[in-house]
DNA sequence: GCCAACGTTGGC
DNA sequence: GCCAACGTTGGC
């Protein structure tokens, strides 16, 4: 059964551009366990992600990515001169796991965060709450359509 | 740059 | 196991 995310990014450091041009990316440097549970344990090869761009002006939805790997160690995890680098990991006992993702398509239009939050239609969606940090967050069917329609 | 929200750490 | 202190995220 097929499930469908949300990714954040920030463009600055990697944009739906970036995905497109690189094809496939490792999603490394997650270090939240919540967000890594996602990737570890439910994500499957072909489940579609809105990869959304965080900490820029207006924040939104750029595109959607693919989950292209089944998940495997966070390599950064292991590199001392990595800013992602965990002391506490090491390779018989990994602790972050990532996925590749492969672009699928870039939005015509960033849909806008406040586009969203101004919409009854995502008022339960994990994106549009309040304080809302987490990094990969499970996206509802009917969500996932709905940008998808309001993109095209 | 500010700061609310929230996750993590570590002392007890 | 509690919870204060601290660090980070991310919208504004």
């Amino acid at each position: 059964m097929s499930a469908y995310w949300l990714i954040k990014s920030e463009p600055e450091s990697y944009s739906i551009d970036d995905l497109k041009r690189d094809k496939k990316t490792p999603w490394s440097g997650v270090r939240n366990f919540q967000a890594r549970n996602f990737m570890r344990d439910q994500m499957e090869i072909g489940d579609l992600a809105l990869f959304y761009h965080s900490s820029v002006s207006p924040p939104g939805i750029a595109g959607i990515a693919k989950v292209a790997s089944a998940p495997y160690p966070d390599p950064t995890q292991f590199d001392t001169k990595s800013p992602y680098y965990d002391p506490r990991a090491s390779k018989g006992n990994p602790i972050w796991f990532l996925v590749d993702f492969s672009f699928v398509k870039k939005f015509k239009r960033l849909i806008p965060l406040q586009e969203l939050k101004d919409s009854k239609l995502f008022a339960d969606m994990v994106v549009t709450q309040k304080g809302s940090r987490l990094s990969i967050q499970p996206v509802a069917q009917k969500h996932f359509g709905k940008i998808v329609t309001l993109a095209s």
